[in-house]
DNA sequence: CTGAAAGCGCTTACAG
DNA sequence: CTGAAAGCGCTTACAG
């Protein structure tokens, strides 16, 4: 048990000469609306000191129905390569904001989520995030109906939840801009949504085509695959075969982009010499390929620092936000 | 705020008919004890089942001391490739035993550990388990002094605290024998400790030699370098330049031997046929690359989930646990 | 400017 | 077998 020795507002009061009522005030910043003296407001802070005074947090979350904490439940982040990273942001923000991360994964069984779900409301976390390891629709769960909450990396059209999403579309104006920028018009899509309620593949393929027909040019053609090293393999490979030949390929993802580089490598091309490259991600494999793939990155620490504040935030507009992507400029790209 | 609405024991007690007293009693398990009578129990769960008593938890814990809930601290495995699976293992384990993960990413930063702890043990968490992203010795920090802790892929040698680690020296002799099965007698060895107080490659070192000793087997070499992409990359370029050859090749992780693939294939060494390669890790890139990689698989879930399985078990010894890793077959071995 | 008092919702000796 | 009562450590109207 995680003990310390117990020393109660109670003994801050006593041993500064005043109640606990107080005390109270002075410790909690209201010294100024009580009008409190000064010499008492010294003598209190200098007793709590003294005494390394901690609230106990059970008792005040009591009266005040809050625990500084929050919970922070998912599919599968955790697991994830860098969509771990969610976890990350949202940890620092919520210590910025003095409050803990109470987290939970249900691997995707709703069973398990209901239960997790459960737990954090009667443990009263402040607010629920609710995150996806993979951009896409979702309905809200039941037991988060009347819950303050903010979805992360998913949305729900039919409910009113604030909801913090990277801006897919934008990032792929960004992916096809490299390729446009270094002349290439003949260019090709490497996999598009893998299952029916994601929407990071159709958004990015909004993006790409407004941002090639910027420059006159129309997608050459799309292979369709699961975003999987092995898919991105196999589908290139094939692709290849049936004599596909593009200036510049998109990959939605940078593992699809390492299947496709083993491919290309397989069938005598060289990146980019001979076919440029861009994926989105921006994970630490894109930095491990040779060459180094040019990949739009996602926000992963961001989105999640912003799903807490927003969550934490009393005043929070309740829509949604769309966080930009970036480009990791890489060597995958022809230079012009 | 997460609000529901809020049925008391009180509430309870009066739909049954009974005293709080009775009603908690029954609630919590104890009517054996207490020798309720069928009926009362009876009559209490209905009511609570009927009005979808939740305990408060604040209250609960006020009274007990506890809160069902352990604290996860760490450097930073959140971010990180797989290691942020040991938060998934803790995290199952945890709702098993109907607790909930209250986590927090240090990133290193002492201070913020300092806070970090502080502030989950002023929220009364049961335990923390302190986690490091890579195996290594650690002094025991000042705040989790008198707490109860587990340390987790950590040790501290001058501490006497409950360890889990992953038995790296074991692993070390999966992976050699993994050479030695297949009748190669030349064996190297890529990357050793890229800081001083990690332990990962040290053990692992000791299982080599000796499961390589069994056969009669010295290691020809040892090519020192950092654990990333990078530097295995030019390590074993400049390895293979110097003249370097060797039947087997084991590096120290995933990421070294996918350098290591790229050094080979620039020099027209093709896996397994010319070089035989094994590594530490499992991770999913090492089922990314071609041919599949073998890798020694570092069970990090499992290394979570006994750590906040031992940190909530009262009779716990109070030891260190060494977890066995186990060898993930790919093509990168030759066959005999 | 400060304090006495109520009350948040439980658990658990204690008494019968 | 069951209940009245104390108490965990706070916050916050209320009164002065």
């Amino acid at each position: 048990m995680a003990l310390r020795r117990s020393v109660t507002l109670e003994d801050v009061a006593r041993r500064a000469g005043v109640s606990r009522t107080t005390a109270s005030y002075i410790l909690n910043g209201h010294s100024a609306q009580m009008r409190i003296s000064p010499d008492t407001e010294a003598r209190v802070r200098g007793a709590a000191t003294d005494l390394d005074y901690r609230p106990n947090r059970s008792a005040r979350s009591l009266r005040t129905r809050r625990t500084a904490t929050v919970g922070l439940i998912s599919d599968q982040i955790a697991g994830e390569q860098y969509g771990s990273s969610m976890l990350t942001g949202a940890s620092i923000a919520a210590r910025e904001l003095d409050h803990l991360v109470v987290m939970g994964e249900s691997g995707g069984d709703p069973e398990l989520e209901r239960l997790l779900i459960e737990e954090m409301v009667d443990r009263h976390v402040d607010g629920v995030v609710y995150a996806t390891r993979t951009a896409r629709t979702i309905r809200l769960p039941a037991g988060l109906r009347g819950v303050r909450a903010v979805l992360l990396n998913c949305e729900d059209p039919t409910a009113q939840v604030a909801c913090v999403l990277p801006d897919d579309e934008g990032g792929g104006r960004l992916a096809a801009a490299e390729l446009v920028a270094a002349g290439l018009v003949h260019v090709w899509v490497l996999g598009v949504d893998p299952v029916p309620d994601a929407t990071a593949g159709r958004r990015r393929m909004v993006g790409i085509r407004a941002e090639l027909a910027l420059a006159g040019i129309a997608v050459a053609g799309v292979v369709d695959c699961d975003w999987t090293v092995g898919e991105g393999f196999a589908a290139t490979r094939d692709w290849l075969t049936r004599g596909g030949r593009a200036e510049g390929l998109i990959c939605m993802n940078d593992r699809l982009a390492m299947g496709a580089y083993q491919a290309l490598a397989e069938a005598g091309l060289r990146v980019p010499d001979d076919i440029s490259v861009v994926s989105f991600d921006g994970s630490a494999l894109a930095s491990w390929l040779r060459p180094e793939l040019t990949s739009v990155e996602l926000p992963f620490p961001e989105l999640g620092a912003l799903a807490v504040r927003r969550l934490l935030d009393p005043d929070d507009h309740g829509g949604t936000d769309s966080v930009p992507l970036s480009v990791r400029a890489g060597g995958s790209v022809r230079r012009r």
